[in-house]
DNA sequence: GTTTTTATTGCAAATGATTTGCAATAATTT
DNA sequence: AAATTATTGCAAATCATTTGCAATAAAAAC
């Protein structure tokens, strides 16, 4: 089903590596929680249906997605929560991030002048630039009273 | 001399704070490192010149011109180096980071379009922004071929 | 200038997130 | 079914940063 741990089981078995049941599950539950989960907070929810599931399994699983480029992981540098990584499983690139300092709800968006910041930037430097991470820290309409 | 000094300790007056040598010696250290520094290279220069000066000391240090709002703390998420902060010195708000992936070298840049796209997300969403952090990753020329 | 007050420091131990070594386990291959 | 070896669980290590506390030293009061 999700798009997701096909490409994983591919990109897998293209290395002789192996699909177990803690990768599927993990994989899944990106999917499932969708919103920039921490690798604790996955590990939380997949303990629930597999409680022998280990934490260091989780990051294993989510730094070898990491490196296929099946999933990016940040920082959401808030007032405290900033060692803390959050995966990202949608799209790595194309698309940047809206975070409440309040509530910490994340909205995802997209803007073509941001490619055009880009190009700006190249031109005018010479640099070579590979990817751009575009972060807005507010309030949501919620938390604004 | 230094601006960071002199707004430094005029704060720290009007709070009833003491200016340490400590302090003096950080706040002198971030104005000549100049790009960005963590910690540990503050922390490596100043004790050059003071060897008895402590680590926490420089982190407690940061932590409050933090707060102040003289510096900011950034994660600059390269491949590796990722749960380092780096310690911005000059106006936090109102500039953005090149970061060459290769030689780590940081170009700071800013761009009218960056605003507008600001605009645009809080028209589109009804968020309130208040602050936008946009930093690209690539290739310095130096660094290209 | 000396004494008093208390903000700040150094030091060592604690923290939190993440990583690592290694023997046990379980997917694949044969 | 047996052999192979990638992956796991577990415990210990690591890294950057923070914290408690007694000792030190600015600034204030005498
Ligand atoms: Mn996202
Ligand atoms: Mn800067
Ligand atoms: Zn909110
Ligand atoms: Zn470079």
């Amino acid at each position: 089903m999700g798009a997701l741990l096909e490409e994983a089981t591919e990109i897998l078995r293209s290395r002789g590596g192996r699909m177990t049941n803690q990768r599927k599950r993990i994989l899944e539950s990106l999917e499932l929680l969708g919103s920039h989960p921490s690798a604790d907070e996955i590990f939380a929810f997949v303990s629930q249906s597999d409680p022998t599931l280990n934490l260091s399994t989780v990051y294993r699983t989510l730094r070898w997605l990491e490196q296929e480029g099946l999933v990016s992981a940040r920082h959401f540098h808030f007032d405290e929560d900033r060692r803390t990584d959050r995966f990202d499983a949608a799209s790595p690139i194309d698309h940047h991030h809206f975070i409440c300092t309040e509530c910490k709800s994340v909205i995802e968006f997209d803007n073509r002048l941001i490619g055009e910041v880009k190009n700006q930037f190249s031109r005018q430097t010479n640099c070579w630039v590979q990817s751009v991470s575009v972060v807005l820290y507010g309030l949501c309409p919620n938390c604004q009273k």
